[in-house]
DNA sequence: TGTACATCAGTGAACGCGCGTTCACTGATGTAC
DNA sequence: TGTACATCAGTGAACGCGCGTTCACTGATGTAC
């Protein structure tokens, strides 16, 4: 009998699978800070004491959700880049946009990921994961002015993309997009960012 | 007898102040989820029933310390620029430095500043000093670029760069700008933006 | 195929903790006469 | 200047709460023979 079969014959099916999406839920439902172990073992209808079968300690739970979260962005981000030409300023283009709504869908999540929470952060395989995710960046550019991956121009020019994606990811999951009084769509932003950066000296 | 006199005759001299600078800095040692009332009270040297009477509860407290600094960001802002010629890419820069060295040296209250804790972000107050600085920002563009204030232009290239800036500094706070590997310093990466996105079309 | 056993995912009760907030109070201060 | 009084910043004790985590346990499952 498979796993994901409806009767629950089993102790539970897939609890550490069940409590990562549970713990993403009341994130986004209730903010960064929000979120208990209690509750989540309340929503995935086991004891309090469960989750302590699958993770150490809170921390570890809410590391599941981050690298989960940074694994489903940058399968994004390759999805949607590879759907234009390599090298072309749509490519790059949409590496940003890729980011900028993966914000937008989870903002709270996405808070998560980039230290919010004090004492997260320094776990290696979450960093890792970040400058694997950097690196598509890098390439991206890189080949967008017909530079090596590692010259020191795309870095410098991924680096500044990057920057522009994130503060506007922030700037608009912050609602403080807005102050910018007018309409520009997302994807007119990143393409004037990419045509200014990515031929600066 | 002056308030500021050496001898605690008076109830404290000056809880509110008092209260502000320390919960600043119990959110610098502890991060933004690190701060309870209790503590802040504690290290006051009061009751922990004292910080009621200046404030109607702890997300009041918080946005003191958010309103503060924000008056000191602007302030440093404004003074920085003015010690550049009016119009000079080197104004607009150090408009951008300015928000830069903020969040380096105030990290947690700064991520304070932007959402991370839910529910203190729609004072009206707060989003009007934030509305003003960003004012500051186009103002500057404005003079740059040889454009009206209100130019759309001037607006989408002074959002740009603030999405730079903004990015800029949660990275550098995140500890993720090692990632670009190179060495190029804050004010290298600023002027290559502004010089990049004041004259995009 | 049947049985004995080891494994281990889940239970449920309990713990100690620090927190936010309230309450009746006190005593120093400022002020009206 | 002296006195009576109103004000109000601070006290300290207490509250109820939900949390993170531990513990001895149980009972379903997988496996060796």
């Amino acid at each position: 009998m498979s796993v994901s079969e409806t009767k629950k014959s089993y102790h539970h099916g897939d609890l550490r699978t069940s409590l990562v999406n549970v713990a993403r839920d009341l994130i986004e439902e209730f903010g960064p800070n929000g979120f208990s172990v209690a509750e989540a073992a309340r929503r995935a209808k086991v004891s309090s004491a469960a989750p302590y079968k699958h993770f150490s300690d809170k921390s570890e739970l809410l590391n599941a959700v981050v690298s989960d979260a940074m694994d489903r962005l940058r399968g994004d981000m390759l999805r949607r880049r590879d759907a234009h030409p390599a090298g072309s300023l749509e490519a790059i283009t949409a590496l940003g946009l890729a980011y900028v709504d993966f914000a937008k869908s989870e903002p709270s999540v996405f808070r998560l990921m980039f230290g919010v929470t004090e004492g997260h952060e320094d776990e290696p395989a979450l960093r890792e994961k970040g400058e694997a995710t950097f690196g598509i960046v890098i390439e991206t550019a890189a080949l967008c002015i017909g530079a090596a991956p590692n010259d020191p121009r795309a870095v410098k020019a991924a680096y500044l993309l990057w920057t522009v994606v994130h503060g506007h990811s922030f700037l608009s999951i912050d609602d403080k997009r807005k102050t910018s009084g007018d309409e520009l769509s997302d994807e007119q932003l990143l393409l004037a960012a990419g045509r200014g950066l990515l031929f600066a000296q």
